[in-house]
DNA sequence: CTGGGGAGGGGGCCC
DNA sequence: GGGGCCCCCTCCCCA
């Protein structure tokens, strides 16, 4: 026989007894508050304290302590609290960073919900942007009722609900990139310093928390740029009323499984008829195609790695044309006296893994060797026929093929691969993307 | 210190 | 919805 209440309330016991300091055998510090917990309880709620608390096991008699300046103490707090209630307290402000401290401690099921969460939000309804619009300013404060997303114990059948595509298999592609550090990122919005940005990427640089330096790049002079455009359909009052509703609306977070739905009430015609809202920034984008790319931009997703120099890229475009450009020396110009070249009156010349041009001329006073490239055959392969858009990227067929060989051989055709930076992936070294 | 150019990155939009 | 192109902006390097 068994009696369903017994697993609620043994978890509500010892929550009690954390909150009463009962038994607590473990202490964890982040950035100077002390958090009180029990051993047991993070050993079997986080891989990290697994780990970590394995290593200690022998030395059980003495009370162990973690220091953390990876994330902040609210965000341990959201984590703690769900440890010991199985409810995660997740809001558009804190989701980012309580999933990259989920991921830090390894905390799959709430990465998962994160994943969850932050998919969801593309699914911005038109009803809430009308509301946005709506509310005047002094609405917009008044108004802002902090309410937050509860992932409950009955977070998972919520996400087999009407969300079932963001279910955790189906949002892979979410873990398996790098997030930027909680100091970087934070709960800034785009109207944030760079400077402050900066410093934050060197405050955080000593972390474990593998991230490319520019990840979550927003640029926040776009934005000003837009709100300075007298051509923009709203006022600067209006739009300035539009923002502060959205700062607000950050605290508002997400109401899953309630606002995500997206309606189908049109806006008035004086209105653009943009649907879509980053839920990070002002942006407002026509398609969701086009704002799921630009969250690439706030989650620092780059999953487009160049084969043969291994930058990565949050866009296919974007690598095409990096690899075009550095790899393939497709320009017309001579890199030396920038004159146009064809390839009777100039030649490619390899560098590493860069190529260029330099006409015959340059070639002779440099005195280097040009390779003996087939440049027909790969532009062969990077202009294929209208009905094989794919035979450009030449698809790796030994996929145990080392970057080494991609280098030696010289062929420097793009193997597009989309990698899986999971777990193993934190474990290395992130080739930083330092122009 | 400054200006020019290259490269990367983001947005709009067409196919 | 994805791929790809164009445009624009920013950053960085170098002369």
């Amino acid at each position: 026989m068994e009696i369903s209440t017994h697993q609620s309330h043994l978890l509500q016991q010892l929550n009690e007894q954390r909150r009463q300091d009962v038994f607590c055998d473990c202490s964890i510090l982040v950035e100077g508050k002390v958090f009180k917990a029990h051993r047991n309880v993070l050993f079997a709620s986080s891989g990290y304290f697994k780990m970590l608390l394995s290593q200690n096991s022998k030395e059980t008699s003495q009370p162990t302590t973690a220091t953390f300046q990876a994330f902040s103490p609210d965000t341990f707090t959201v984590i703690l609290d769900f440890v010991y209630s199985g409810k995660l307290s997740l809001t558009g402000q804190n989701v980012i960073e309580v999933m990259s401290a989920a991921s830090f401690l390894q905390m799959t099921d709430v990465i998962s919900v994160c994943k969850t969460f932050i998919k969801s939000s593309l699914d911005i309804s038109e009803k809430e942007k009308d509301r946005y619009f709506s509310l005047s300013d002094k609405d917009a404060s008044s108004n802002g009722i902090e309410r937050s997303a509860f992932y409950g114990g009955s977070w998972q059948e919520e996400s087999s609900s009407p969300h079932s595509h963001l279910s955790p298999d189906h949002g892979k592609s979410w873990g398996k990139y790098n997030y930027p550090p909680a100091s970087q990122r934070s709960t800034q919005l785009p109207g944030a310093k760079q400077e402050q940005r900066k410093d934050s990427i060197k405050k955080t640089k000593h972390l474990r928390l593998s991230q490319p330096p520019e990840a979550a790049q927003y640029k926040s002079s776009k934005r000003e740029a837009r709100a300075s455009d007298s051509s923009s359909h709203i006022s600067q009052a209006e739009e300035q009323a539009q923002i502060d509703t959205e700062m607000d609306s950050a605290s508002v977070g997400y109401q899953y499984g309630q606002g995500s739905e997206v309606t189908s009430r049109s806006f008035s015609d004086d209105l653009p008829r943009m649907r879509f809202k980053c839920p990070y920034c002002t942006h407002v984008v026509k398609r969701k195609a086009d704002l799921k790319r630009h969250l690439r931009c706030h989650t620092g997703e780059r999953p487009y790695p160049c084969q043969a120099c291994g930058k990565r890229f949050s866009r296919l475009d974007h690598l095409s044309s990096h690899f075009r450009t550095i790899h393939q020396a497709c320009k017309l110009i001579c890199r030396k006296c920038k004159r146009h070249v064809t390839d009777l009156t100039g030649q490619v010349v390899q560098e590493g893994t860069r190529r260029y041009r330099l006409c015959n001329e340059c070639l002779a006073e440099v005195g280097i060797d040009s390779l003996p490239i087939d440049l027909e055959a790969e532009q062969h392969l990077m202009s294929p026929s209208d009905g094989d858009k794919h035979s450009r990227w030449h698809l790796s067929e030994d996929e145990n093929r080392s970057y080494v060989e991609i280098v030696e051989d010289g062929s420097a055709d793009l193997v597009i691969q989309q990698v899986d930076d999971s777990e193993e992936e934190e474990e290395k070294e992130i080739k930083p993307n330092i122009r």
